[in-house]
DNA sequence: AGGACATAGTGTACATTATTCACAATGAAA
DNA sequence: TTTCATTGTGAATAATGTACACTATGTCCT
């Protein structure tokens, strides 16, 4: 049985990001689930408040699922009132999907909170410390390829 | 619609944890099922690679799940033949879930694979640097109060 | 010893998330 | 117009994980 001294920091740093992103991310769903969003849902709010009207097949392949999945997704968030639905201008096969007065609220509330995270979790460090951090992440994100999330 | 430039570091780096921590989750996610396993069974490998033998309830503390899901998990890591289950020596209540010989290997190897991935992915940064963004990763976690994953 | 109470594992039922496949309505191209 | 592609959705299904009830034990208390 190994001790945690003996452990190389490359495999402690992978551990860390690990653990750092899942911390977040149980943080994250649970102050969604108070607003009675999923963390698939929220991210349909998200990609909206950020590139604005959509069609069903533009989420689809923002969100990286399947359209019935999205479907699924628009229909509950209608429901209770995040987006809504109407018929394409020129295309009447597609919907479009935009948010509502009350989702775009949300969602400009949300990513207020999620800069307020980012600077309660990074503001403190110096700027060269950032700019290390930022550097590195940046460098095994190019080593890896970064195909997804553009 | 603002632009990349105007994003304070912070967000950004906020965003490029999530996102490393998302691309490496999705590279063992696929690694793993070519093996036939799921995040969570081979979780349970790791757990009985790293501890050793253990009784279900305990694999249902280290894993934050149901004991109900736990018996899920190893009815099926079972049947694959990964682990094996046999009666506790002193309490009949309980099963005590071991490693097989082929279930031993594979978490050896899967061990591995973790080492060499860290290497392939921080081998190359200064000791400086690395102690750098560790610091600054185990800074951000204390920062958050880890509880999770000792 | 006997009884009260906690604990370990599992059957049954269920919720959630996401996928595949088929299909109707519409668009686009020949 | 005929053909072919595309959009959204119904129906069925798979994977994960939970809650609850229940049996078989262990533990503790007089």
């Amino acid at each position: 049985m190994t001790h945690m001294a003996d452990m190389p920091q490359h495999i402690v740093a992978l551990d860390r990001v690990f653990e750092l992103a899942g911390r977040l991310g149980d943080m994250m769903e649970h102050a969604l689930e108070e607003r009675g969003l999923s963390t698939a849902r929220a991210e349909v709010l998200f990609v909206l408040h950020q590139q604005g009207p959509m069609v069903q097949r533009e989420l689809s392949q923002a969100l990286r699922c399947t359209p019935r999945h999205v479907t699924g997704l628009v229909d509950i968030l209608e429901a209770q009132g995040w987006v809504a639905r109407s018929p394409h201008p020129t295309d009447r096969r597609a919907t479009l999907v935009s948010l509502t007065e009350t989702g775009m609220k949300a969602a400009a509330r949300m990513d207020a909170e999620r800069r307020e995270a980012a600077d309660a979790l990074f503001g403190d460090l110096s700027a060269d410390q950032l700019a290390t951090f930022l550097a590195i992440l940046e460098r095994v994100l190019a080593r890896i390829g970064r195909s997804a999330s553009t």
